[in-house]
DNA sequence: CCGGAGATTAGACAAAGTCCAGATTGCCTA
DNA sequence: TAGGCAATCTGGACTTTGTCTAATCTCCGG
């Protein structure tokens, strides 16, 4: 995966590839989400995308993150019981959660084999899988 | 693991041995996790302890689930960002998520092999390693 | 019987997320 | 250029999950 520049300009290209009308807004969000390449909830990029004057309403970003999860251009990630969090990385991978601080980083998931799952319910397919490994602090 | 019967007097030396002190409403929670062996909501542990009529609050429910997890009578799993779920199964385990349904299953740890993880960062411990299969119906 | 620790309670509160009806935007066409 | 129109955005009411607090209840030991 060839690194890249996160400009505004390029979240307009970004966002017509996922067949995503970019708007103002919407080049905003994916910004604040792609430049910094972190894990962020709905109120972390509430927060970046007004930080300067008020740009963007709740809805909207609670209804672009959902279109972004829609278009696979974001991957949600489920580990909090308080918030989502919403990952610009949709590769493959795993994440490792520091219960204490909050702090959420990725694992290549190339470097991990799981082995010995269950056949599926018939019918059934896989969404995906989720490794989550939780550490904290040694006491 | 031996089959067991999870009445209500069975409950009361469950607790104890966890070091919980058996109230009545304790009992009745305890109750409604153990005798079903399924994963709960909050919400749903309140509604299943109060069908005959009114016998515990929301803010008991919410107290005594949180005590549990405490003591290690219960574990927690995160797969929906709407609610937690509350687990009686305390053996290692990952689980299931049927995402259209919502119904979460149990996948036993001893069949499943998962290697390849990173080191923890120094001074970092394992807390647990929750790998989640999400899975929906066919289209 | 009394005192007090532990447990329970109602209900106010907070945070995350949803919903809706009205306003705005940016095009397209006449 | 002036509508017309579909898509988008918005404030704010609303819902749901969970937390908190101060008052009350329970139960046991002295
Ligand atoms: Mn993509
Ligand atoms: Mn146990
Ligand atoms: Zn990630
Ligand atoms: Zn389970």
């Amino acid at each position: 995966m060839a690194r890249m520049d996160y400009t505004r300009d390029n979240m307009a290209g970004l966002l017509r590839s996922h067949d995503i009308n970019p708007t103002h807004q919407r080049i905003e969000i994916a910004h604040a989400l792609f430049s910094r390449q972190e894990h962020l909830s709905a109120d972390q990029v509430m927060a970046f995308v007004n930080t300067r004057h008020s740009e963007t309403s709740k809805a909207t970003v609670y209804n672009t993150l959902k279109l972004f999860l829609d278009k696979g251009l974001v991957r949600e990630v489920i580990v909090d019981p308080s918030k989502v969090f919403y990952d610009p990385n949709t590769s493959p991978h795993h994440h490792l959660y520091e219960v204490d601080s909050g702090k959420l980083s990725d694992i290549d998931a190339r470097s991990v084999q799981i082995s010995g799952l269950p056949q599926l319910p018939d019918g059934m397919v896989t969404e995906g899988i989720d490794l989550i490994v939780r550490v904290r602090r040694q006491r």
